[in-house]
DNA sequence: CACAGTATTGACAGGGTGTCGACAAAGCCA
DNA sequence: TGGCTTTGTCGACACCCTGTCAATACTGTG
């Protein structure tokens, strides 16, 4: 009776499904995960809807997950192992044509950023709530940043880019401004840049901020003094 | 008993304190809200908790809000207040020393995420699940990014600035940076920049974007054409 | 001093979570 | 085939948190 919103194929036609496999099952609750955590938040979604989903009860449930956070996770660590097997696919040589190399690892997070909006808005909520979300994303991020303040000191080695804000502050900042706007496309939140224009911005602000040099002389601290913060105003 | 960890002076000495006015008893909860939010998130702190720090029963509490999100939403608004409060001190030009007056926008900004942090954190998790919160958080970002987009437009017009990405796009990109990276430094999340070294690596960026050339040609799109977007490349 | 309004409470219902012991079904082996 | 084990499933339960309500205590003002 509940098979009309159930993701199960069930392949049987008797009164109740034969026993699946563990395996079976525990996709069926991945994949019902996903197609859930495509229109609602994983707040909104209870173990139960997971379960009747997937074709079994509440109880039955707990036998294959401890909790929805733990479906989220597999989701997540699917998303993570997809994106690492994508680095090992590129990696072209910046020298030759920068531009297009930058434009070319964004995209790629844009891809599949846009192709699992569900899963990464679900996982910026979880953050909040489950610390085992919140390492294994800032896992993947610091990744990110590793390679992209690798690359920013390379750039800057072979003469290409100006020195500037260290490279490391760079890369986070630059990183996260990406992870920002991803996330705000995916939850439909305003004010976001329009989709198809969002590659664009985004490349553009890396390419400026890398490799970018103002009118000013050296931007912000020409010799390098670190108290110049302007805070300290208030306390 | 329970004035050991009670927000509430308790002025009076008798067995039971006096009645204390609504007001009162309104700045208490928020004081507590406050407090709490310093060390857990929202969803870890119950209503009960709240009820007790300023010194009443969970019931009493409902009298005074209809939910810890409105206790939320009012630290929130507090907030913004503070924040409009601020726009009108500084108004200043941008042609006389444009690097000063972004220092010292974000600059403000920054001061403000600090001194809240956990209001600040709270309304980034609390947008998941509260509508109210997502709506006033928005119009907040929205303003900010108007703000930027005219300014950006100022420079481009006043020749301060080259053209490049469109200055709303551009905005919204750099304002959801700073909005990350402030969370990310309220949350104790990593990866994160030095918090003395937030302020110079924002400002380096916002500058770079708004008024840095690159070596590219004019970056992106060089004659205007919109479809040039990698994606499609899946679908 | 009585009364109106304000403030506060305990008790309740509802909804979600996670656990447990009992039970069913399938696999294995003599 | 029948017993035994493993695997999977379920209903019931205890718990926690939320939000509501009717009843009650307090207070200051006429």
């Amino acid at each position: 009776m509940a098979s009309s919103t159930s993701t199960a194929a069930t392949p049987v036609r008797g009164r109740r499904a034969v026993r699946l496999s563990a395996d079976e099952r525990e996709r069926q609750i991945l994949a019902t995960g996903e197609l859930l955590l495509a229109e609602r938040s994983l707040h909104e979604i209870s173990v139960d809807d997971l379960a009747r989903g997937a074709g079994l009860s509440r109880s039955a449930f707990y036998f294959y997950f401890a909790s929805k956070e733990q479906v989220l996770l597999s989701l997540l660590d699917r998303l993570v192992q997809e994106q690492l097997a994508d680095e090992r696919d590129s990696p072209r040589n910046l020298a030759d044509d920068p531009q297009g190399v930058w434009r070319h690892v964004l995209g790629a997070s844009f891809d599949r950023w846009s192709a699992h909006r569900g899963v990464v808005r679900a996982t910026m909520d979880a953050r909040a709530t489950s610390t085992e979300v919140r390492e294994v994303w800032s896992g993947l991020l610091t990744r990110f940043v590793d390679r992209t303040a690798a690359a920013i000191e390379a750039e800057r080695a072979r003469g290409a880019a100006p020195a500037g804000v260290p490279a490391r502050d760079l890369a986070i900042c630059l990183n996260q401004m990406n992870e920002k706007v991803f996330e705000t496309m995916a939850a439909g939140a305003q004010p976001a840049v329009k989709e198809d224009a969002t590659l664009e911005a985004l490349v553009g602000v890396w390419l400026a901020a890398i490799y970018g040099t103002t009118p000013f002389a050296a931007a912000a601290a020409p010799a390098g003094r670190p108290q110049r913060n302007s805070r300290s105003r208030r306390a």
